[in-house]
DNA sequence: CATTATCTAACAATCATTATTATTTAAATT
DNA sequence: AATTTAAATAATAATGATTGTTAGATAATG
């Protein structure tokens, strides 16, 4: 995700408004390393505004994937999880508390789509997840 | 998973019973590379036994899932597939019409956790998603 | 064949997410 | 600064996958 400031910029050169809740949305999610679901972002949003919606934090969250700010992580099976960071990397989760961290090594060299398989999918990238155990949940 | 005459036994031996619904489940799932859906599965279990109820599909997905039987695959954001084969492999996924093909390569040797993660997580295993869109829908 | 624990099917409930819409508001225009 | 208007918000309902409940059916055992 771009910072705030240039990403309200690149928000208006789409038409689009930048209001209070979107900033605070923007807020948290700059910098943000511990891949929130939605109720998570919501949680922190309703604390300043105690009156928004959790349609606004969708709707937000869904912008920013629309526009390519935010990765939406399917990896936890009962909930999507947003990541500012759209640079390629991977994640390893807790089967149990379903933590995320991110995993930043270039695996790009050795993981490739087999050959026999490129006639059949254009490939556009690929995510690795590792699972385990935190050491929280020993 | 192992046969169905192998499983039939496996259910036994845990005070499980075989019935012609689960039989008929069991048949669907040998040998499947489709990665079908729970709504996949009842479909077709759905031409034999007309009255199978979506519940049974889903409770025998479970239980397949809990004696490590299949494999359940978290990579398409709407739905969860299943897959007979448990062996460690990975999948390329189409973004448009979600289908899950068999990636069969070994990466173990080059996927590994970072060390510096290694304690804070006792990982299990990765699994690697492509996501690229297929010959069919180009 | 009788017993019994498990399974099925019908149904309801849950929960994350998406759709709808009236009202509000950002921000461009006068 | 007031007006205008397209877009966003918030409230609410709807959706859809999945899970929970339970009474009746059935597989398995002796
Ligand atoms: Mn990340
Ligand atoms: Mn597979
Ligand atoms: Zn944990
Ligand atoms: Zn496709």
């Amino acid at each position: 995700m771009e910072t705030v400031e240039k990403l309200t910029k690149t928000l208006r050169n789409h038409g689009m408004k930048i209001t209070p809740q979107r900033l605070m949305i923007f807020k948290i999610l700059e910098n943000n390393t511990s891949h929130p679901s939605a109720e998570q972002v919501f949680k922190r949003v309703k604390k300043i505004y105690p009156t928004v919606s959790f349609t606004t934090i969708y709707k937000t969250l869904e912008t920013l994937r629309d526009l390519g700010e935010v990765q939406e992580l399917i990896i936890d099976e009962d909930r999507k999880h947003y990541d500012p960071n759209t640079d390629t990397h991977h994640h390893v989760i807790c089967s149990n508390c379903k933590k995320i961290l991110d995993v930043f090594e270039d695996f790009s060299q050795h993981v490739k789509l087999p050959d026999t398989l490129k006639k059949d999918y254009t490939v556009s990238g690929f995510q690795i997840s590792f699972h385990g155990i935190c050491k929280d949940c020993n």
